[in-house]
DNA sequence: TATGAATGAGTCTTCATTCAT
DNA sequence: CATGAATGAAGACTCATTCAT
């Protein structure tokens, strides 16, 4: 009736949507997006059906959610990283990159929905947008090496993606195929990272 | 009745059950395993919902043909290279890389499938086995250029393990968020193929 | 969310159930189990299809209910005649042959659900169990007899089933040929249960 | 081509008609008629699904077929019976009765169909005939007891139909209920039959 | 706002029947 | 006639979404 502004209104209504968002996040893992049902996400949330769809569009808005979520998450970690101008660049890059291999495996499931469920339907457009701030950081940091020319290539960008590519596939590799008998995770971690690094890294003449 | 092995008709079953598969991967790379129907895999082959049936047990087994199949063809690719002992081995680490990565673009689906879709369906064995088949090509690559004193480390498995993180995680970026504006593939791959490459290389002294 | 009992949603959840189960006793007994679709079901219902599946589980499911309801009003019916212990134990009997007939006539769709569909599927245990506790009260009827040496045989269970055989055969005869040119309904009932009762009935020596 | 009327061909064709029924049979007792497909019959008989038509209008008529030819055999056996005026009428009519019970056992599905699915299926008249004329047959035998005045009423149809019902609950109900746990066919059958002609019998004054 | 019953379009799959070879 | 691939009409069942309470 009142159009008022209520904060306690306000908190009981994020708590339930994170309860929501809580349960589709568990589900989703077990079962994939597609196999989920709105049922499946209600009941291990504990509510009603119907109840869902007072804060969420459909599905698909539960997903996009879950990945916007994540991704500010992600940013808040990477950023303090971006912003700390101190020390060797590519010990920091190198750093960065541990930092988004660790967030991966200690989030496997919004790590997943958010990075490797590619739907055809098109994602809202905040979750791009979130997604692209993501990457800013390393790119960030990625600059600080190239203009302090400590690295073979010039391009920027070239290296940020390249780089992304990499430390992605350690974290999907590991999420994906857990039952593959891979070398330890840390050595593996510091294997592919002391891989990249050195490839990055310019070679003294 | 009789024991008819009839060699034409042997081949008009070949020919409808390859018509069923091409449909099919064309259509689940459109819209995705999940959201493809029957009838949309029978009207793009141009035959009735019912006759898929006379040629697949389900919608699963259709998967299950494209993924072996596909996979087959890669083993060989990859089989090739790992035999051919000629050239620089870490050349052919790279074009071992390269030929992956641009094998996963190419079928975007069944890698996605059966790479990372870890979780609901207990996939046939074949299916498994055929993919992680081109890892142990990879791994005989490695080797040629450890033996061959030419990399860092001289630890196969780690070298292994970690340029297919690197090379997986090229695909699964490229497949997984075709939305990010990602610079020219080509020049990706080349880009991530020369870090890694680089990365294991050993440094002249 | 709260545990709410609540008692008009009860009755209103059992009536609609009711609903179900009168539309599938009818349509049943007109097309038969086979041929009756759950759509035909909901359209004599006046629900939509999907609404069934609140209810049942699946088909099975409401052929099972409606014999395992058609079980218990029988039941009661018998039992208060195996508890009254009075007078002629062989007229008891003749009285619960009669009631058990009059029950088939009474309900024969119902009766020829519940008797007479022999489906391969094995049937819901609860079923089973509600079958045999049905004819434990005849059973009963009988050992009165016995024990009262009143009977030719000794055997409890044989006679009992015999009586069974006969009773239930009066019942899907008439039920089952309509059509045929019986004698009168009551003077046929009275002929089968004098039969049933003198050859059971211990001969003067 | 030739409109011949080849009796080898003929024969040919009876042959392969037989072949069908048989398989029929087989597997209409095994799967129930509903539950059995043209294919299954098919592979059963060795043919192909489509040869099935070459004899047959539909799966109903492969049903009707049968129902014809088994009830015919029944006819036969219990004409020959009726027709043997030698011995006791009574136990004439005791090995009728156990002819009866032991031919439904025999085919079950037949049985249930002619006398038991009234409902929907307009079955083909003949078969409605040779059913019932089974009956007749019965009322002979009867007839023959009551003429002797070895009965204790003389009302032919009132004990020949009082004895239909209870043979036919017998055959009903070992059908129809398989999953009961009843004493041994044999044991049981005979008991049913003692307590009927018993009850039939005119007692020593 | 929460509920959860109801909806009904949509999906996989089966199978009687046809028909070109 | 035999074949068996193809058809396509159902049918059982699911589930996202709506809406009256």
């Amino acid at each position: 009736m009142a159009d008022t502004h209520d904060p306690i209104q306000e908190l009981v209504k994020k708590a339930r949507r994170n309860q929501i968002l809580d349960a589709a996040t568990k589900v989703f893992a077990e079962k994939g997006y597609h196999l989920t049902t709105i049922k499946d996400i209600a009941t291990e949330a504990g509510i009603a059906d119907g109840t869902i769809y007072n804060y969420f569009e459909d599905k698909d808005a539960i997903l996009a959610a879950i990945c916007e979520e994540t991704f500010a998450r992600l940013d808040k970690r990477m950023e303090a990283l971006a912003n700390d101008h101190s020390g060797d660049p590519l010990e920091r890059l190198r750093r960065g990159g541990r930092l988004y291999i660790q967030f991966g495996l200690d989030h496997p499931q919004h790590y997943f929905l958010t990075f490797a469920l590619n739907k055809p339907a098109p994602k809202k457009e905040s979750v791009l947008e979130s997604g692209l701030r993501s990457f800013e950081n390393m790119r960030a940091c990625v600059r600080a090496c190239t203009e302090a020319g400590l690295t073979r290539s010039a391009d920027d960008e070239e290296i940020a993606q390249s780089l992304w590519a990499t430390i992605h596939g350690v974290v999907m590799l590991l999420i994906g195929k857990p039952e593959f008998p891979f070398i330890e995770h840390s050595r593996l971690i510091d294997s592919v990272l002391d891989i990249a690094i050195e490839g990055i890294r310019k070679r003294p003449a």
